[in-house]
DNA sequence: GGCACGACTTGCAAAATGCAAGTCACTGCA
DNA sequence: TGCAGTGACTTGCATTTTGCAAGTCGTGCC
């Protein structure tokens, strides 16, 4: 149990921050996040068009570190929704200091301000016909 | 020219930040640059162990936008010192951010405090003997 | 003269990325 | 009833990026 951390490269937090988070897609999933998207498709379909295979990917990696969670939102094709516990909230202020540095040193960069979109999980158009068997 | 900013992926600050440090070494770099390091030998030698060959390139991407700059403190093998240009000393409060969350969240982590250092250059022994023919 | 050392390069195997399709389980409509 | 969507993923590669191990170059030093 009290196996002491292996550190894959060394006690630094940044070094280990960067372990987790330090590619170009993830911090990306976590922006969008913050901004109030929550289904897979949402996020797909981000200006940065994140291919799909490593979305899912993403998706497993960041649950498997606690920085999101997903929970499912209905049965039966099975279908999740994903939000950020609060480690992966708190990513938020690294999220600010690089829209700041963007915009400050990227020319023509902006802060895609988060729009609330109070994006509901699907409109649950009421189901006509389905129902399965039993 | 005028040309307008092509942007890899979107307009996006973050984005296109994640474009140019988005990856496990660059920030290390600039972090190892900000405490004071300069030359090749000792940002190898920092615990991480950066590849070698990947620290060459970093250096010239890094150098080519701008987060740094290589000036020659001798002639003749011809050596470099590195430093951080106001750009990439901004990137500083990036990095604070990832310290202050490693820190929180990652167990065992640490800040490696930033050891002014004081190194100079390579403490130039008095060279007793070197003189090329000519 | 020759070994050692710092600063890079080169080669190559292994892993990550990106694109295009394919699959699954419904939903919607004729 | 049946069939074309649609959303959420998977699978298959081709390309690119890592990472490790050596190799090279030009001295410094004895």
């Amino acid at each position: 149990m009290g196996t002491a951390k292996p550190f894959l490269r060394s006690p630094c937090a940044i070094a280990n921050s960067l372990d987790i988070v330090g590619d170009k897609w993830s911090l990306l999933v976590v922006r969008d996040l913050l901004h109030g998207k929550r289904t897979y498709g949402e996020l797909a379909k981000s200006p940065e068009r994140i291919p799909t295979n490593i979305l899912a990917e993403r998706l497993k990696r960041l649950a498997a570190a606690g920085i999101i969670a997903s929970t499912p939102y209905q049965e039966h094709p099975l279908r999740h929704q994903y939000t950020l516990t609060r480690k992966g909230a708190e990513l938020g202020s690294v999220l600010l200091a690089f829209v700041r540095w963007g915009k400050d040193h990227i020319p023509g960069t902006v802060a895609l301000s988060q729009s609330p979109a109070t994006s509901r999980i699907p409109p649950k158009k009421n189901r006509s016909r389905a129902r399965r068997a039993e």
